[in-house]
DNA sequence: TTTAAAGTTCAAATTGATTTGAACTTTGTA
DNA sequence: TACAAAGTTCAAATCAATTTGAACTTTAAA
């Protein structure tokens, strides 16, 4: 445990209230706690779950490699958790496994490319979606071109279509941008 | 409740399997309930209710305004629950009452510029959002910055609050986009 | 090899979001 | 006004998502 090279910050595992903490034992720091909650909440609002937020919001924060015990023990998440949160960031690409693990223990940054980063997730989360809605509607179109459709339905049913058709362009637009070399914020 | 002038479909309350239904009683109409469950799902995924999906997508497709206990039959809803969605739903202007109430009942239907409903939806449902990011955010840089925050650490979270900022803007483009008029899908 | 710490898995528990329904308020008609 | 049907509210119930933790597998150092 520890191996003491990795930085290591207070535990944010109960969330810090802004009242009356003793004054000077582990203070300040909770600028770090603030951060990571806001970033939790952000990214829960938004579809993920929110320790994957405060996992990259950590990692983003920190000025080293961070080994996965040191994460459980600062967000204060069980061992599955952490394990199964790691797995899928990663798999995501939002955070990177360093290359200075210790002993068997593996060490994450954050993927400090932001807009790369978002734009691919987006992508990756969106486009399965949109193209299973296309299909599927696309089935529906023809079941109701056969049955007892209005032309008015018909003509709806299209419109749903063109629009997930749509907003999976602006996805992948994104995607496109990424490819060729628009850089930072 | 019958007052029967606005048009009735098959209840889909129960989602229908496709497993062998009787082939000749209240038959077809399967996509028109297929149509409602795919939108269902797709709206659930974008961080809204199921049933706001399936409500929209219900008006969406009806030939004509649909009063409320007709959504609340078709769909298999509660009264609250109905009342409930439909209010956010108006409230986002995805639906519009519709003129032509029968008796105290009110009817519906679903907002038909899909582009500038989706949109507005956007535009309101992050934009408070991302409004108390940056301010939060914000002020923890503040605090980090008078703390013992290293450089990098406060060069971290203004890239965070500067992607808040970039996030925001793209929402509001559409917003200006549509002020203009693009039209149609 | 052995071994012990790290990582994974998944059924059960927990936590969080949505829906229900009964009691309430509002509204239009008589 | 009085009434009845429509609409609202919200605590409790239900349903869904997430997390836990114990049993398991993997890994690398001895």
């Amino acid at each position: 445990m520890g191996v003491g090279n990795v930085p290591s910050f207070p535990s944010l595992g109960v969330r810090m209230s802004s009242s009356s903490a003793p004054v000077n034992t582990m203070p300040e720091q909770e600028w770090f706690s603030d951060a990571v909650s806001v970033v939790g909440e952000v990214i829960g609002f938004w579809g993920f779950k929110e320790n994957h937020g405060r996992i990259w919001a950590f990692l983003y924060l920190s000025p080293a490699p961070v080994t996965t015990s040191s994460i459980r023990d600062t967000l204060g998440l069980s061992k599955g958790a952490t394990s199964m949160l790691l797995n899928e960031l990663e798999d995501w690409r939002v955070i990177l496994q360093s290359s200075d693990t210790i002993g068997r223990e593996r060490a994450y940054v954050a993927n400090p490319n932001l807009i790369e980063m978002i734009v691919r997730v987006m992508e990756r989360r969106e486009s399965d979606m949109l193209d299973q809605v296309v299909t599927r509607l696309g089935e529906v179109q023809e079941t109701a071109a056969s049955s007892d459709a209005s032309h008015e339905q018909i003509a709806a049913l299209q419109n749903m279509v063109d629009l997930a058709v749509m907003v999976r362009q602006i996805v992948s637009i994104g995607q496109k941008l990424q490819s060729r070399n628009i850089k930072k914020i």
